[in-house]
RNA sequence: GGCCCCGUGGCUCAGCUGGAUAGAGCAACGGUUUCCUAAACCGUAGGUCAUCAGUUCAAAUCUGAUCGGGGUCACCA
């Protein structure tokens, strides 16, 4: 970052120079770009714009201007058409990127625009007694890349899962167990016994309505504080709790809290009080809103007809708790773009109540998962297991090693690595808010633009690492002049820019695109240049390797992808 | 119907605040291993950037309309 910003200071100079009569620096600034292939330079200026005010054609004017500039700090500036391109001196350029890349290790791309501000982030969020699914997969990694980018401006990220944890259908799996369930099934395998007697209440609900009512009683018993309600609760929501908590082991992701939905059911009242006192409650079919006409909302809903309360308003217990808890500078969530209205929603309620802190509220959607064009449901059976796809992953990686490095260490570790690797890549490579349909071939693929391509480069860098059997030396040569590495090294030097683009705009799959065309370009380096010949760039190119292998394992720590040494 | 998102080669997608001949990956076809792991590299073929109009010296990119797909529109979350 800040070498380009020292490049593009240098070039704006250069500029102003011969053109401080016409353009100031913020508009010379504004009008330097990057050509499209590096042959064409490193930077260009575009000349149309005073081709109205010179009264001249712009490749004239490109010319003129590359013979009054002062060629020395550049490898060489040339007209190419109405553009004056800008050659950076490979040399100077390669030794300032390599040096600070390799004295910062693991802290190059850093920085302090956080000030240390706490950022809450609500994700993942699985609901109890059911299975997690491709859909939960979104919300957990994009969170967990955010938290991870945040970290790195300088926030202090919360992770928190919140759990579906509440809720009627709570009273429906009591009956259900009761009517079909064991303790010994459900010792066997919770999640899916579980999940086999909610169904079973869905369809025997279908044919007998009072069982419904059955349900809703033992919720209100649950509500109630009712010890046998009570104990199921606690004893499903701790079982469905130990299932989570293997997956989130495979996907190495830890939370800083698992706060769900019940954690908040003492804390609405007040809410609803203070919505009452500001005089914003207001009844409608017999229901609590609170009127949102003047947002061009619909109406949020804050207490049903029969006084229960809903969604909105556990959320905006949350919302509160959160900012008396952390005062965040900004607070999170990442949860599926159908529910944009909702979150709109919440803002508008908070803003009404006087919490200007709502403006800090983000909600961070992403694109549907469907299967075969339609939504996901657990109910209808439409579902993809994540356990399963895991599994499929690491299966595959398997067999993958077998093939092609039979002799590898730890192969299992390996190929857990790259089998998650490659399901976590593939849902974050894509804009958040592309929706796509699953397809496990896809997802498990470990070719071209995926996960273990990027771990694979770096493996390959790795691997020449511990063959050149010595170290680099900061002191020695770095001014690679290889015009092979030129786009790798210009590559390395955007990375901090990438990390903050990443977090103004929310975006993991910033860092997921510049990974795999940092591993593209420096594959196309190694294929064309040799790296371990003894002259007297040895030194230089190690370095390239070293700090190239450490911006792709950053970048892949960032999104929650390790990276193995060999595969 | 109102509001929001999307529409780029057979498929999946990049294209940053408008700029130089629209880029990748997969699939297809051909080539590269006595050479640092062929999960790689190189090449060939494939696109009137949904349509129309507007703004501009310049539009895949901005504006409006049309067509097509998805989401959402109070007592689920």
């Amino acid at each position: 970052m800040e070498d380009d910003m020292d490049i593009k200071t240098t070039i704006v100079n250069s500029l102003s120079a011969v053109l401080a009569d016409e353009l100031n620096n913020t508009e010379i600034k504004n009008l330097l770009e990057v050509p499209k292939s590096s042959k064409l330079g490193d930077y260009a200026f575009p000349t149309f714009i005073l081709a109205k005010s010179r009264h001249q054609a712009p490749q004239k004017i490109a010319q003129e201007l590359v013979e009054q500039l002062d060629h020395e700090p550049y490898e060489k500036i040339e007209a190419t058409g109405a553009y004056v391109n800008f050659f950076l001196n490979k040399g100077n350029f390669a030794e300032a990127t390599l040096q600070t890349i390799l004295t910062s290790g693991d802290q190059y791309g850093d920085s302090q625009v956080g000030q240390a501000g706490n950022v809450p982030i609500d994700m993942s969020s699985p609901n109890i007694a059911k299975p997690m699914s491709m859909g939960h997969l979104r919300s957990t990694v994009i969170g967990n890349a955010l938290a991870n980018i945040y970290k790195k401006i300088g926030y202090q990220p919360i992770k928190i899962n919140y759990l579906g944890d509440w809720g009627t259908q709570f009273g429906k799996l009591i009956v259900g167990y009761h009517k079909w369930g064991s303790e010994a099934e459900i010792k066997e395998d919770p999640i899916g016994n579980l999940l086999k007697y909610y169904v079973h209440f869905h369809e025997a609900a279908e044919k007998d309505p009072e069982l419904d009512d059955e349900g809703r009683a033992w919720f209100k018993k649950l509500e109630d504080g009712d010890p046998e309600a009570t104990h199921l609760w606690e004893w499903f929501r701790g079982l469905s709790l130990a299932e989570f908590q293997k997956i989130y082991d495979r996907l190495g992701i830890e939370f800083d809290s698992f706060n769900g939905e019940a954690y908040y059911n003492d804390k609405m009242d007040p809410v609803v009080d203070e919505l009452k006192a500001k005089n914003l409650l207001q009844e409608s079919r017999g229901a609590q809103i609170v009127d949102l006409t003047d947002e061009n909302l619909t109406p949020a809903l804050i207490k049903r007809s029969d006084g229960a309360t809903l969604y909105i308003t556990r959320d905006l217990a949350a919302a509160t708790d959160r900012y008396n808890k952390f005062h965040f500078a900004k607070s999170l969530y990442v949860v599926g773009s159908e529910q944009t209205e909702h979150f709109k929603q919440l803002k508008a309620v908070l803003k009404k109540m006087g919490d200007d802190w709502s403006d800090d509220i983000i909600h961070v959607p992403f694109g549907l998962i469907t299967k075969d064009g339609k939504k996901l449901s657990t109910r209808k059976g439409n579902v993809v297991l994540l356990d399963k796809v895991l599994d499929e992953a690491v299966d595959l990686a398997k067999q993958q090693i077998a093939a092609k490095n039979p002799d590898l260490a730890h192969a299992d570790q390996v190929a857990h690595q790259v089998g998650v690797g490659a399901v976590i890549f593939h849902d974050l490579k894509n804009d958040r808010l592309d929706s796509f349909d699953f397809s496990l071939g896809e997802v498990v693929r470990f070719e071209g633009e995926t996960g273990p391509y990027v771990q694979y480069s770096n493996a390959r860098a790795q691997s020449i690492l511990r063959k050149a059997k010595r170290e680099v030396n900061l002191d020695d040569v770095l001014n690679l002049a290889d015009p092979n590495a030129w786009d790798t090294i210009k590559y390395l030097a955007d990375f901090p820019a990438m990390v903050l683009r990443a977090a103004n705009e929310y975006e993991p799959s910033v860092i997921a695109k510049y990974a795999l065309r940092l591993a593209k370009t420096f594959n196309k380096y190694y294929a064309n240049s040799k790296i371990l010949v003894e002259d007297d760039q040895l030194n230089a190119r190690l370095a390239l390797v070293k700090a190239t292998s450490q911006v792709l394992q950053q970048s892949l720590a960032l999104l929650g992808v390790q990276a193995p040494d060999e595969m």
